[in-house]
DNA sequence: GCCTTAGACTGGTACCGTCCAGTTGCGGCA
DNA sequence: TGCCGCAACTGGACGGTACCAGTCTAAGGC
């Protein structure tokens, strides 16, 4: 074989994954122990506990301390408080989205513009809008708006074939975190035109600040969902 | 001194939130290397290592490869992909909320409620309405399924009392995961009687299904807000 | 047949060592 | 003065070992 690459306990994490999907390893069902899985696979423990610890992280596996490893029940939903864009759900759930760039603007920041992207007024910054559709109908319409270092430079072309979020971590940003907030509106007028639904229609509206790990913001969206089509999902977990 | 117990990648781990607290560590500055910081701890780097990987886990360190660790940006949400339910969440708001019991009766369950909890139609359930004031003013609506063998027994005053996780978690049931589904509605006749909003107000319709850490069904939720009182917020993070 | 108990597990904690590949800063050379 | 290369340092990835404290089971005593 073409010898897989990649650090060994990320192949491990993967090895086991695959054994857990092709049901060789049932939910509940217990693992082999870390020691019997070191000569199995032929690594250290050390590999081992760091492979098994990711998955516990994941939400694959559970530990019970000196019972075993167990398989978890499957997730319902590939999203467990992972911050993903707009573009990028919409993928994930295997659709497939038309992106239109109704506008794409550089321009000095307004006051409101400014406060959203805790920048000083005045400041250049990017704004997009963009109307999604997903088999032919209206989804969703989102304006966000980009601090220039980050938005400069893009091209119609690939804000509306390539999700925000990549476009964001190609310019070497390290995303953080993602607040969001989300409300039911009634659509005005112009809403229900772009949408294609009748005025006063209920609308999820989405707002959402992204942050790089250093908390400086990156984006900040607001977005407008057609509510007949469209429903916000997640998957929380209990803490400890 | 009397030493401090519990395992030493613990108490390292408090170690260093304490320095971050106190400001010795402000936002976004570097800590001492892994390498450094051995020898301050008198621990070994694998311990080392272990205390800063949870602290990244926990959004108060994050990692630059090659470059360094830095102290990560105070948090903008207490609440990080963590599941609570309405009236903990309520509270954890600072919030007072008045809760009435509007009905909790035990009954066998009719097929769509039996498929929700995935338990057998006719199967003894336990089902729950409560309407949620804060300030006097309507805040939401809910109805809760629980299979028999966790809402068995529990008085109105209890439910009004506490929230139902308390509740639940009493029981000895440990929570797994809680998979929400957010959508905006119109507010029918009969709901907008209940919140005193107009007919076609738009309301947050939230339904929510808490598995334990086995998969099982725990409870089952559908809840309405009134959407000019309530914004549902969470914070999501990027996934490395 | 039942109960106790010893030993073979489990994961958890902690130590040691080694090598690798980028980043960074500093000193020296042009 | 300015550029460049190298050495020092960073976290990342492995390997090995040892001991602990509970759990589970199966053998043995009653």
């Amino acid at each position: 074989m073409p010898a897989p690459q990649g650090p060994l306990h990320l192949r491990l994490r993967n090895a086991l994954k695959e054994r857990i999907q092709s049901g060789e390893l049932p939910p509940h069902s217990s693992l082999p122990g870390e020691r019997p899985l070191m000569a199995q696979y032929n690594v250290s423990r050390a590999t081992i506990r760091q492979a098994i610890a990711e998955l516990c992280n994941e939400g694959v596996l559970y530990r019970l301390p000196r019972r075993g490893t167990y398989v978890a029940a499957p997730k319902f939903s590939a999203t467990l408080g992972e911050l993903v864009g707009f573009a990028e759900e919409i993928h994930q759930r295997g659709l497939v989205a038309e992106t239109t760039v109704m506008s794409l603007t550089e321009a000095p920041a307004e006051v409101a513009e400014a406060e959203a992207l805790e920048v000083a007024a005045g400041s250049p910054i990017v704004r997009v809008e963009r109307l999604v559709r997903v088999d032919q109908a209206p989804l969703f319409y989102d304006r966000t708006l980009l601090p220039h270092s980050v938005g400069r430079g893009w091209t119609p072309a690939e804000v509306s074939s390539l999700p925000l979020y990549t476009l964001i971590e190609r310019r070497g940003v390290q995303l953080g975190e993602g607040d969001q907030t989300i409300e039911a509106v009634r659509a005005t007028a112009r809403e229900a035109a772009r949408l294609q639904v009748s005025e006063g229609a209920p609308l999820l509206r989405v707002r959402r600040v992204t942050r790089d790990v250093d908390g400086r913001v990156v984006e900040s969206a607001l977005a407008h969902y057609r509510s007949d089509r469209y429903q916000y999902r997640l998957t929380l977990r209990r803490q400890r």
